[in-house]
DNA sequence: AACTAAGTTTATTATATTAGTCAACATTGG
DNA sequence: CCAATGTTGACTAATATAATAAACTTAGTT
């Protein structure tokens, strides 16, 4: 029951993204250095993102990457499924026809709450979500250790 | 994101003993043959369940196996756990000593919170649940097919 | 005591998935 | 053109999972 690291870093690789955006495009090469994530492995984990269109990259000198939405635009749960695909505790919530006991299987109605219960999490959290969770933990930290600004 | 089929057969198989339980024990091998697993697998999976008292087995002629408690008093909880053992999307958010990260990410609390949820749903059901439920289906499937009792 | 029906334990194997690396390639700004 | 940057596909290593096999132990039954 663990999501794959995919999942995690691209998820992070979204958030570095939202919040480095600005007049410069976001490199892929500085991601992966703030988020210390092998750049080789991450140009795997960006791809179906930019295939899904929910990032655009350019090419060539001064290329890089950027979010196509509003950060608040984007929901968790749309990240997951396309790095890590539908999520689910057993494959018969999703595909009655991948179990015979299907029908009558009640441990498999137990999954499928499990599985709601995740979903719900993921739909109702978006990247401007974590970018404010994340301004606000600096904030906070900062407030301890150096003077205010 | 799966669950092991340790953990779906291991909650089918207690099921089971939680369904036929009577005045005899109910032996693996029966199991095994309901469920439709390898007698061999469900011994593997019966042992930690066993281990943990969860479950009795008596050896010799006309031994099995027999729940300890009540069945409502077994939570789906405790049965992954010891199937599966602590379900999480990721390490660092049981052990914040697994990753550097873990004091600012905050990806790490969005997965800790997917994590509550989905203890929340394992907390909340309990074998006879699953149980009542199963004599529920059976009933509504058989008024269809069946004159009544 | 011998027999036998269980459960127990340990090894082994096959397969799938995941994580990661490498290298050649394509595009584009300057 | 050429240097910076993203794209793609092949490949490998490590790990986890699922399942099977076989030898072993225990405890009723006769």
């Amino acid at each position: 029951m663990k999501l794959s690291t995919r999942t995690r870093y691209g998820t992070r690789a979204l958030l570095d993204i939202a919040r480095h955006q600005g007049d410069k495009l976001v490199q892929l090469k500085d991601i992966a250095h703030r988020q210390n994530i092998s750049l080789h492995y991450l140009e795997h984990i960006i791809a179906p993102l930019v295939g899904a269109g929910i990032v655009r990259s350019t090419r060539g000198a001064r290329g890089g990457l950027q979010l196509t939405r509003r950060p608040g635009e984007i929901k968790l749960s749309e990240v997951v499924q396309l790095l890590e695909g539908t999520i689910t505790p057993v494959d018969c919530v999703i595909d009655p026809e991948s179990c015979k006991r299907s029908d009558f299987c009640v441990t498999r109605e137990v999954w499928g709450e499990m599985k709601k219960a995740i979903d719900n999490t993921l739909k109702t959290t978006t990247l401007q979500n974590l970018v404010e969770r994340e301004k606000g933990k600096e904030q906070a930290s900062g407030m301890k250790s150096r003077r205010s600004r």
